[in-house]
DNA sequence: GAAACGTGGAT
DNA sequence: TATCCAAGTTT
């Protein structure tokens, strides 16, 4: 017995209209105004921001970045640099570094481009994404699947198969369900069903608008679904980072890098290291010759590894690329939080 | 298709 | 404390 996709809709999209949260990039909330130009660059910005990342950790940074940026324009002429930093702390670092390229092409363009294919195109914007700027900001039918969206499906439809093999059934079955209107509405009506209701963890099946038509909720025990599969374990890792100070012309001065474009925490400041990645352990060799003294070590948790780095002082004359930053202003660098750990530790000791 | 890629909050 | 997980994309 499966609900008839007209019953879904019309239940889902009544309860959104009652119980939508009232989040800044919907502006205003839950319906889209096609002819306010800050409108799509909104829903862009705050869809590559939640990538991965939960709505608390999101808000400040949109707040910035709209104030900083008011328009995808502003933010085309930003120096890369100043949107890394203030992307610090946000994670997934490829994805400030493409938010400035998308943004330099859309404003090339003359603006974002309306439909999902051609969205598609852009860097950062993958099937997610695109398609849910194309419902959201321009109201176009498109197909949204995200971690919600496959947590209500795999349970209204009873979807036994384990991700991630079982995407294709989920897309099959998203795609049966979205309507030709209000397709934005129903994308974000789901994933307000997932993030408040459908939840991982006790789902509150007493309170939602599906809970007649769940296959899932039929069988006893909806939160058994998504099955999915065995987690790889963690690897340890350690490094070192080095702290280096000088006295400068208005005080102290620390040693900064500009760790490379690709890889972890690509692009970023960062204290210098002894080469340590989420693959191998570092050298534990300083990159300059000098006297050195432990300070500590902290402890990090990327998704992949997890690192102790061990922070060290170091006496020594840097040379080759880096900056000498002011430790005054050591908090506005836009460290990721890794170093922003490490020179905290630093700071603590002085 | 699998692996790389951050972070902070919840349990 | 350890593990899971959140509005995924890229290679």
């Amino acid at each position: 017995m499966t609900a008839s996709t007209k019953t879904i809709e019309h239940a889902l999209l009544h309860w959104y209209d009652v119980h939508a949260r009232d989040l800044p990039w919907r502006n205003p909330p839950r319906r889209a105004v096609p002819n306010d130009p800050a409108w799509p660059y909104r829903v862009w910005l705050s869809e590559v921001m939640l990538q991965q990342t939960t709505v608390a950790a999101v808000k400040p940074y949109f707040a910035k970045f709209i104030e900083t940026w008011p328009t995808v324009e502003a933010l085309a002429a930003a120096d890369e640099a100043d949107v890394m930093s203030a992307w610090a702390g946000l994670g997934y670092y490829s994805r400030a570094r493409n938010l400035v390229k998308c943004a330099r092409e859309v404003a090339t363009s003359g603006g974002f481009p309306k439909t999902e294919a051609e969205l598609r195109e852009l860097p950062g914007l993958g099937p997610y994404t695109a398609a849910a700027i194309a419902a959201i900001a321009f109201d176009e039918r498109a197909v949204v699947v995200d971690a919600n969206v496959e947590r209500v499906v795999s349970r209204l439809f009873n979807i036994e198969e384990p991700l991630p093999g079982a995407r294709k059934a989920i897309r099959a079955r998203a795609e049966e369900i979205t309507p030709a209107k209000r397709a934005g509405d129903f994308a974000q009506a789901m994933m307000d069903l997932g993030s408040s209701l459908c939840t991982t963890r006790d789902p509150k099946c007493l309170l939602c608008p599906l809970a007649g038509m769940c296959e899932a909720k039929a069988g006893g025990d909806p939160a058994r679904l998504p099955v999915k599969a065995p987690k790889k374990p963690k690897p340890e890792r350690k490094g070192r980072a080095f702290w280096i100070e000088r006295d400068g012309p208005d005080g102290t001065e620390i040693w900064l890098v500009t760790r490379p474009g690709t890889g972890m925490l690509g692009g970023m400041r960062a204290l210098p290291d002894d080469g340590w990645s989420a693959q191998a352990d570092g050298s534990g060799m300083a990159p300059f010759a000098g006297a050195a003294q432990t300070l500590g070590a902290v402890r990090h948790v990327f998704t992949h590894a997890s690192l102790t780095l061990e922070v060290v002082r170091l006496d020594a004359a840097p040379g080759g690329e880096g900056e000498w930053w002011p430790l005054q202003k050591i908090e506005d660098v836009g460290l990721p939080t890794l170093f922003a750990k490490a020179a905290r530790l630093a700071l603590a000791q002085r």
